[in-house]
DNA sequence: ACGATTCAAGGACAGGTGTCCGCGTCAAGC
DNA sequence: GCTTGACGCGGACACCTGTCCTTGAATCGT
């Protein structure tokens, strides 16, 4: 320390009226410090300021809030903790934020808990609620509701369907649409689905895509395509998509061409069919999905979608910030953002 | 009193107040029910429930803890949120805390802006800080001394050597001897490091594991091992491990066996390896660290030490509670957790 | 019908902060 | 010496909740 040394320790200082006695002033006075009201002699401003530096004092966050000086953050309610693109989502999320004078309150989602978090959301009254991820679908209704009662601005990244809730998502239907038509070019004409089941409500909008590709040139979804897994949606994992492959190798005839729900699945699925004896892109091509860093480590290189997260997070903190000037809005908001084709080595031609 | 059928929707409530005057109630009364205090009748009780549950209202959490029935939130700042051991670290730790009555507040270091997030917890008035990770120690050991100052409680998890401090961590000396034994025994005596200068302090540790195995057989570490990152501590990704093997390959006498700092670095040098026609383990060996799922999707499967990340965020818990209970303690706490090595097909016997 | 009991009403205070306002002090300008 | 202005002091109120206490009213028992 450059000026005194007095090495006497500073105390503890735990509210503004303490620091006020500690430099001899009255509270209002520091309190002006504080909030930089003018109308203060600089001398006097600067010994706060000293002190404030010395005893390195923070006002209770609390006591501000409730004096309206709404120390203003945003809950964000995630569906895990293990997704890396849910990750990005969420870290890109909360720079932009804290760039706007936000804090962030995180909370993971867990089955029925997440009337739990709202609630703590709602107590620690939050200027806006964040859904990243998919989730329960009634569960996330009920929820929409509650802050739509309580007039708290919300947004959902990704999870749509969702009546009266503003969405910025990823256009699956159309990443989907496209990747099929990559695949039909190739000329392949039977696909294994692998974590993407035809009738689950949550993959609705894949299935559609697929279905949109397919009828474009004739073909029927319940001829060209299977799916092992039409209600275990549960791992997402690499062991699920090695496991579904081999099922998908004890049929007479297996399909070409493997479209995974993501990369994990994708890698376990080529590991499972390398182990198998059959090559990729040779004999079968795989394609997974969000482009993760690992699709570059893999012998072949995958091919993939991406997500396109940085433009999802911009467009998403466009509405949220709409949403915190105007409040919530007569009617939702929704928007989709355009994904691109990474089209790599593990898809080629269909032989047979 | 209008039929209970009227499907008129609740006002917003935003205080106990308010809610009083919707139920015709004294405010004292509801927050007595809001506190299960006694003495109160049971038809009284259970219409300040029902309007509770109709109107959704939740007591202002700010004002709750002003009055000392503090929400207790603890405050964990992270390293970064892509490493997946930090995140499966905080997904443990966060639901720990959550057990014990604590809800978190989770925060992402950047480079300079720990003072900022620090303050942040502490006008939240948070009950103990936890580190999640690797920081730049100037500032983390001028964080612990803020925390300190202000009868904070802390812990850091796997950053050690600031003073002060009460740590966690992985032994990750030992761990490294354990996997220099495996390697040696395999008959290895030249070693490329990947990512594990040997002057940088955050990586001492693992260099100290290292030269301890190699001098209890006679043998010099700067014979027999070549760090190509001396200060290059920057990326900890696949490419960086391809960059690095790439270097190795143009020596004359490229080393037999490669310890990778992590297994995203390990990968990657295994696909430089692969690229440029050599076999994993047949021409070289090369070990990885965390023990992530990927590694069962390469191949060869993937040598690696296993964090114990389950024993080492209850090791954590136990440490926190007390401190939590009996305030900062005189001495800091050390524990270690002891790792376990995983031998899989990365690593087989040298050959030359 | 009367006293005893039960229970809600409502006032008061505390917790830390922000803000307003009247008052006192001090120095400079005339 | 008086006015004027600048500036700090300290009281007051508000934000919302939890808790204590007194008071008043309704209900119950005999």
């Amino acid at each position: 320390m450059p000026s005194p040394s007095s090495p006497k320790t500073p105390p503890r200082i735990d509210s503004t009226a303490e620091l006020a006695r500690y430099v001899g002033l009255a509270r209002t006075t520091v309190s002006r410090v504080l909030n930089q009201q003018p109308g203060l002699k600089s001398s006097t401003v600067e010994r706060v300021q000293r002190a404030l530096a010395e005893t390195g004092f923070t006002p209770n966050a609390h006591a501000t809030f409730l004096k309206g000086k709404g120390t203003s953050s945003v809950g964000i309610c995630l569906e895990n903790l293990l997704t890396p693109t849910i990750l990005r989502k969420l870290a890109t999320l909360q720079r932009e934020l804290r760039r706007h004078g936000y804090t962030s309150l995180i909370e993971v989602y867990a089955r029925g808990e997440s009337h739990t978090i709202v609630r703590h959301f709602l107590s620690m009254r939050v200027a806006a609620v964040v859904f990243i991820g998919h989730f329960d679908p009634a569960e996330l209704a009920a929820r929409v509701q509650e802050l739509n009662r309580h007039k708290t601005p919300h947004l959902i990244i990704d999870h749509h369907g969702i009546p009266r809730a503003s969405v910025v998502t990823l256009d699956r239907a159309r990443a989907m649409q496209e990747m099929m038509d990559h695949l039909l070019d190739l000329g392949h004409r039977s696909f294994g689905l692998l974590g993407i089941p035809l009738d689950a409500p949550s993959r609705l909008e894949r299935v559609h895509g697929i279905r949109a590709a397919l009828t474009a040139r004739g073909l029927a979804l319940a001829e060209c395509t299977r799916s092992f897994d039409a209600q275990c949606t549960r791992g997402q994992d690499f062991e699920f998509g090695r496991a579904l492959v081999r099922c998908f190798l004890e049929l007479k005839q297996p399909p070409t061409a493997y479209v995974g729900l993501n990369d994990e699945i994708a890698i376990g699925a080529m590991r499972a069919l390398q182990e198998a004896g059959l090559t990729v892109p040779g004999d079968v091509s795989v394609t997974g999905f969000n482009n993760q860093d690992i699709c570059l480590m893999m012998a072949p290189l995958l091919t993939t979608v991406d997500q396109q997260i940085e433009p999802t997070i911009k467009s998403a903190m466009q509405v949220l910030l709409s949403h915190l000037r105007r409040g919530p809005p007569a009617e939702p908001v929704l928007r989709t953002i355009a994904p691109q084709l990474v089209i790599r080595q593990s898809t080629g031609r269909a032989v047979r």
